[in-house]
DNA sequence: CACGGCCCTGCTCC
DNA sequence: AGGAGCAGGGCCG
């Protein structure tokens, strides 16, 4: 089948690779991973609010195929009953590891989590898991990396998945190294740490022309404070400290509080008992875990750890795991449901624009 | 400490 | 047509 003709576009690249290594050093790299699609929705997963840097590829008739960049590099991904397949472009970084991008994906997508296991787990302490069970999706919890998911979810704040889709990929394009042009477009990085700095005196004035609003200022200088912290290394101890340590860190750069820096502890710095509480999860436990908190108007820093902890003393140490598969799982039944009355005046406009 | 007002922009609703 | 209202928060008073 297809993977015929694609063996001789490998051979063919790696016979050009010679000639100019020196100035692409790009690679192209395919292979599979044995994982069953029951154990990974791709869907919710790369488009339900974690990356912003994923999107379907459209007019893939028989496979729906996901594209998108990870780690520095621009991957594809189908999935067949048995097998996540991927198509992978970029440096290899004279890893000349045959399994260095299999290493690379399992990690991004935690595929060393057995998810259902665990959902058999989650089902026995709480009543409402238990529900929700037969409507429950394979979403997974990303490891992502820490600068692109910083800098993403300060964006995140009062907007909405599109409008941030539009906002990183300004970021990426602008501060970005090219990797190459897929799909009659040029595809980018995430900006290096260093390449945010060197352009440190005129990013907030560019964030702002690219109409990130207040959000501009955040960005500018969230960079410069994680660079006085020591960047790659201050991410690495992150890492290493403890959940609620690592939090402490983070709301130290301004435009973050205690619900953005629970979506970084949980999703780039492997702390999966943190539990980010939005309003939609606060609406949750007032009505299903907490009805002593149905009178509480806002969510106060008080309020935001009463829930949180509610969350991990019922789930244990994948509290935010947990969460991420009830919030993904309600929403998508919920935008489901809209979806079917409102298609037809959502399409007309989509495509005007 | 809790609360309300405010922040940029873009979209939806009316 | 065009303004209010709001979106998966955070900051400041």
């Amino acid at each position: 089948m297809l993977s015929v003709s694609f063996k001789c576009v490998v051979r063919l690249q790696f016979a050009i690779v010679p000639i100019y290594y020196y100035t692409k050093r790009m690679h192209i790299h395919q292979g599979q991973i044995a994982v069953n699609e029951k154990e990974l929705n791709l869907d919710l997963t790369l488009l339900g609010g974690q990356s912003f840097r994923w999107e379907k590829l459209d007019g893939s008739e028989c496979k729906t195929t996901y594209k998108g960049v990870a780690y520095n590099a621009y991957w594809e991904l189908t999935q067949d009953p048995k097998n996540l397949h991927y198509t992978v472009h970029g440096d290899s970084k004279g890893s000349s590891d045959a399994d260095f991008y299999d290493k690379l994906l399992k990690r991004y997508l935690r595929l060393d989590f057995d998810l259902n296991e665990n959902v058999n787990e989650w089902r026995k302490l709480h009543p409402h898991f238990e529900e929700l069970s037969t409507k429950l999706k394979a979403v997974r919890v990303l490891d992502q990396e820490p600068l692109e998911n910083i800098l993403s979810f300060i964006c995140s704040q009062n907007n909405n998945i599109k409008r941030i889709s539009t906002m990183i990929e300004w970021l990426c394009s602008k501060y970005g190294n090219k990797i190459g042009h897929f799909h009659s477009k040029d595809v980018y990085t995430f900006p290096s740490l260093e390449s945010l700095v060197e352009h440190q005196d005129e990013l907030e004035v560019q964030l702002r022309q690219a109409k990130f609003g207040y959000r501009a200022k955040f960005i500018a200088q969230s960079v410069a404070k994680i660079n006085e912290f020591g960047g790659t290394k201050w991410f690495e101890n992150l890492r290493k400290l403890s959940y609620h340590e690592a939090r402490t860190e983070l709301v130290k750069l301004p435009g973050i509080g205690f619900k953005v820096a629970d979506c970084i502890c949980l999703m780039s710095l492997n702390h999966l008992e943190s539990v980010p509480i939005d309003t939609h999860i606060f609406k949750i436990a007032q009505s299903v875990y907490m009805p002593q908190l149905k009178n509480v108007k806002a969510v106060t820093p008080k309020i935001y750890e009463e829930i949180a902890e509610n969350f991990r003393n019922i789930y244990g140490p994948y509290a935010g795991w947990t969460q991420a598969v009830l919030f993904c799982s309600e929403l998508q039944q919920f935008q489901t449901e809209k979806g079917v009355e409102k298609s037809p005046s959502k399409t007309n406009k989509k495509r005007k624009k």
